[in-house]
DNA sequence: AACTTGACTTCCG
DNA sequence: CCGGAAGCCAAGT
């Protein structure tokens, strides 16, 4: 699911989840991104909790790249939060799941 | 089996 | 709007 998060736009965890059929476990949304192999190339950063925010420890080289990269297209940031009623990514209906 | 730990969310004051 | 409490549930000790 992270993967099909466009460019541009963002998804919370708990989002993620439920779109997985997973509802309500968005810690194991942020479980299984903590432990996703580098290969597979996700849009990481694309995801952010319930209140528009990065969940990463403040302060910390990750919680900076996360910031960045979502700056670099185009993802504006406001006192550290995101507008998720302008930014979060909203499914097709009709998507194919994968699988 | 019991208890702790979270890249979380929601409700309350 | 912010902090805390409670709910949540797979993993790790």
């Amino acid at each position: 699911m992270v993967a099909r998060i466009p460019h541009g736009r963002v998804a919370t965890y708990g989002q993620i989840a439920a779109e997985a059929g997973l509802l309500r476990r968005a810690r194991l949304a942020g479980y299984a991104l903590r432990h996703a192999p580098e290969a597979l190339a996700l849009p990481w950063h694309r995801v952010l909790n319930a209140q528009g925010r990065i969940s990463l420890p403040a302060g910390s080289t990750a919680a900076a790249r996360q910031r960045e990269r979502l700056q670099a297209e185009g993802v504006e940031l406001v006192n550290g939060r995101v507008d998720l009623k302008r930014y979060r990514w909203q499914p097709r209906s009709d998507a194919p799941l994968l699988d």
